[in-house]
DNA sequence: TCCATTTCTTATCTTTTGTTAATGTGTTTA
DNA sequence: TAAACACATTAACAAAAGATAAGAAATGGA
């Protein structure tokens, strides 16, 4: 059984960067494949196109890993920019260091070889399940439920576009739980 | 770089299994770590519910690889059953057996040990990427130039859950895209 | 070949979403 | 404090999707 306490003390170790609010960890075009944990504050991996706004991809609160995996797993660049949205703190380490560590370090190696590939793709699986399985609205009821930390601290236009729907379905969503809950709506 | 040609090496020395349409590889409570390699034929896996009907996952044609990944990344008995919709061959091999083969098999030492895995990931990352930047009709559109070998022979109610869309409305997506190619409605 | 079953399409209606824009409501900062 | 800005909500309309049902087409067996 892995704990996040575990995951805390081999990232201590790593590089550690304290950044404000708007500042970017990775841009788009960008090869370097580097781990990110967040230790504090939240991080947003964002797509732009030419036509259209930012399009939030996903939101990283606390003790959420992220990286450039367009890079680490396909070998090639970022398609998505990584910028904090909060004053953030976050340990960092190149992804091909990574392995390493589990050999130089003894004390840590309780922490699976595996772990961060599964949490990570624990994140995609369960998001195509929600696609699948489950309408906006109750996407929304679990991201409410999952990441509570989240919702009500990043704005709801970057949780709209994670959960893929507008920022003002969104916002009509939300009044309907609201109606549904209190029986009546409130003006 | 890994060609099809090296993963088929290593998949002929594993278990080869020839089943008929509707054979059920992986059940629904099952916890068997099971890697499989569509050799020929199409598998599809399916979540069933009490209200609804069948909602299909994922479809499996020639050269995919699949597993009960439930089990395998989350140590938990597979919500999903795995079924043939052809009749289908697969190579199976116990998970955990799986990465000994690197070791005993020199000569299929040229697969990267990760291959599989970011195989798996890449169709997960994928698809939550559709559903967040592409509208259901785009997302056909996608599936239809990346599985080619898929439409048209599985049945488009499949296709249609996988896409996060009802058949009805795949149907009328399938409509739609015909009157603008044509440039009229074919009645 | 014929019948039964499955799948696909079409229609109707309701609900939801996208789009655009206007209006509130805070927050920031100059 | 006032102005500027970002975000959320609401409205209005068009477009699309869900649900249900009926009919057409395709498929599979006997």
């Amino acid at each position: 059984m892995i704990k996040l306490k575990h995951l805390l003390v081999l990232f201590r170790h790593l590089t550690i960067r304290t950044v404000e609010k708007g500042e970017v960890f990775i841009r788009k075009g960008e090869t370097k494949k580097q781990l990110f944990f967040v230790r504090r504050g939240m991080v947003r991996s964002y797509h732009v196109s030419e036509q259209s706004e930012d399009i939030t991809f996903q939101l990283f609160p606390e003790y959420h890993i992220f990286g450039n995996l367009h890079s680490i797993v396909f070998d090639k660049p970022s398609e998505f920019y990584y910028e904090a949205i909060e004053p953030t703190k976050v340990y960092t380490i190149d992804y091909d260091d990574f392995f390493d560590m589990f050999l130089k370090n003894p004390n840590v190696s309780v922490i699976n070889k595996t772990y961060v590939t599964k949490r990570v793709f624990n994140q995609a699986f369960n998001r195509v399940q929600g696609f699948v399985f489950l309408s906006p609205e109750e996407r929304y009821q679990k991201y409410v439920k999952d990441f509570p930390n989240v919702v009500g601290r990043a704005p709801d236009k970057y949780i709209a576009h994670v959960l893929g729907i507008t920022p003002v379905s969104l916002s009509r969503i939300r009044s309907r739980i609201a109606t549904k809950v209190s029986g009546a709506k409130v003006k």
